[in-house]
RNA sequence: GGCGCUAUCGUCUAGGGGUUAGGACGUCAGAUUCUCAAUCUGAAAACCCGGGUUCGAUUCCCGGUAGCGCUACCA
């Protein structure tokens, strides 16, 4: 095989989305894996000027997924330009061309009469087709009547009984020619056609492989069509399944995070997500596999066990894959990440110091197997920079503790111990603990459950092991969120409780 | 309406003419922990329907059904 070239080309019109970032997944995996080239192309041939932000956008939720690409808007390359508004020279020429050869014609029909004709033919139980009507009419004719000025679209002339290719997905596929009416080519007001400029760029480009969302299925004889036209070697062809929302409707915005900027808000790791994608619709074969570094996606991928059937997007599993590759990073990147979702809490104020960025991985990390993703950080550790002694005393949950016999006593006894320390450290606190179980003969939960409540507020949460130390190093920080220490807590419990 | 694509646990999937139909997420139960979680162990859970081929079909073929896509001078 020579070597290998693909491409994505999506139009710019907002955040990339699940279903496109999986299509520039494959093409990536694809090209890496035969360590071919991987082409950006944008196609904003109708997108507006002032929607070019679109495009930066683009490359943006790109470059966070994980992708790169080797040639591209924003690179040089033997192929551009990599913008379809930039190649309308190209599409003007082989237009022109294909007049020449006596394989494409203008056709004046109006919109409207078109449009009747559709609705006549659907009537009819028929498949609605262009009737090719302008395709009898004679090149001087038409050239006297465009001369005219009357507004003229370019159609290609279907001449084969069918089309056939050999999906890499679907295997060999086969339409009718009798379904394909003429297809335009030139719109009336000078614009490529899709299924038209698609052709011209991706020979141009010398793609090799068109990988694609196969709502592209029904296009590919006509572009197979245009391929003969100019006697050109098609490129293969792979058509992925459709990804669907939980109701079986294809996925859209209206199904929640889907955009890559949505999963960024959230805080997904790309890793986590292309992970997840990858296997959306792709398998190692191997029936086992959960957990695939980018490096072994590239190594295993292959057409053979790429599904043809639809695929539910499934935020559960997700979250599960984003757990694990959370857990996975390394401590610095974690605080890193994570310290954006505390700063827009209040919690916190960039910059930082490396001291405060170490305390804020503890938190993180205490906080962690509590986590789906990034954003519910601010509420896992609230009890970690919120501390309110009433709201304990009335609380719904935590009210009974402090109202329970019991839990006074060991609160009666706890609380001065610690207030006789100048310095608590975990193992200060279990020596405290010992003494107190000692003392009033509570243990287990008995003795651990009020003491969580009154230190931390809540009848959940980490390990006070982790928490100790958090609240102790928390409070000789300069934060802009003070955070009490296990004292000054039990201080203002003691009092709000008459203890 | 026409054309096309698809069909294994709720979901993602492995498999394949004879299997206890495998794994994962989720769910449920038990263990463990000061709690929630995490972790470990276990459980429930699937071959769309009907014909045909065959000694034998979930697997191959045909039909149906359902879901999705296309049906544009959108991309």
């Amino acid at each position: 095989m020579s070597k290998v070239r693909v491409r994505f080309a999506p139009s710019p019109t907002g955040s990339l989305h699940v279903g496109n970032a999986r299509t520039a997944l494959f093409n990536w995996l694809f090209a890496r894996h035969h360590g071919g080239a991987f082409v950006l192309r944008i196609e904003d041939t109708d997108v507006e000027r002032s929607e070019l932000r679109y495009e930066t956008q683009l490359l943006e939720d790109l470059r966070w997924f994980g992708l790169d690409w080797d040639e591209g808007p924003d690179k040089s390359g033997a192929f551009g330009p990599y913008r379809q508004s930039e190649r309308q020279d190209f599409y003007a020429r082989y237009a022109t061309q294909l007049i020449d050869q006596g394989q494409a014609y203008h056709c004046f029909c109006s919109a409207e009469q078109l449009e009747t004709e559709r609705q006549a033919d659907t009537k009819a139980g028929r498949q609605p087709k262009y009737s090719g009507r302008c395709r009898k009419l004679q090149r001087v004719e038409a050239a006297r009547r465009i001369t005219a000025g009357e507004p003229a679209s370019l159609r290609l002339k279907i001449e084969a009984s069918a089309f056939t290719w050999h999906d890499l997905v679907h295997g060999a596929t086969t339409f009718s020619g009798e379904v394909i009416g003429d297809p335009i080519l030139v719109r009336s007001d000078g614009h490529p056609a899709y299924n038209y400029a698609v052709v011209i760029d991706d020979h141009l480009m010398e793609i090799t492989h068109v990988i694609r969302g196969d709502d592209h299925i029904s296009n590919t004889p006509r572009q197979l069509a245009l391929y003969q036209a100019f006697d050109w070697e098609p490129p293969h062809f792979a058509h992925l399944s459709t990804i669907l929302g939980p109701d079986r409707a294809r996925l859209s915005k209206r199904h929640g995070a889907t955009s890559m900027e949505s999963f960024r808000e959230l805080g997904i790791l790309p890793e986590a997500l292309r992970n997840y994608l990858a296997l959306l619709g792709w398998s190692t074969g191997d029936g086992v596999t959960e957990i695939l570094s980018d490096e072994e996606m590239i190594k295993q991928f292959s057409f053979d066990h790429v599904t043809k059937s639809p695929a539910v997007f499934d935020l559960e599993k997700l979250n599960w894959l984003n757990r694990h590759y959370l857990k996975e990073s390394p401590p610095a990147r974690l605080a890193e990440l994570a310290f954006p979702f505390l700063a827009r809490a209040g919690y916190l104020t960039e910059p930082s110091n490396p001291s405060i960025l170490h305390w804020v991985w503890n938190v993180v990390n205490a906080v962690l197997k509590n986590l789906d993703t990034l954003s519910q950080l601010p509420d896992a550790t609230r009890p970690i920079f919120n501390y309110d002694a009433a709201s304990i005393i009335h609380g719904e949950e935590t009210r009974h503790v402090v109202e329970e016999a019991g839990s006074r006593e060991v609160l009666a006894a706890f609380i001065p111990k610690v207030l006789a320390e100048s310095e608590l450290t975990y193992e200060k606190f279990r020596v405290i603990a010992k003494a107190v179980q000692k003392e009033t003969g509570k243990k287990g939960k008995d003795l651990f459950h009020p003491i969580r409540v009154a230190v931390t507020g809540a009848v959940s949460g980490p390990e006070l092991e982790k928490l100790i130390p958090i609240f102790e190093e928390g409070a000789q920080l300069a934060l802009t969120h003070p955070v009490k220490n296990t004292a000054q807590r039990l201080r203002e419990f003691a009092q709000a409780a008459g203890l």
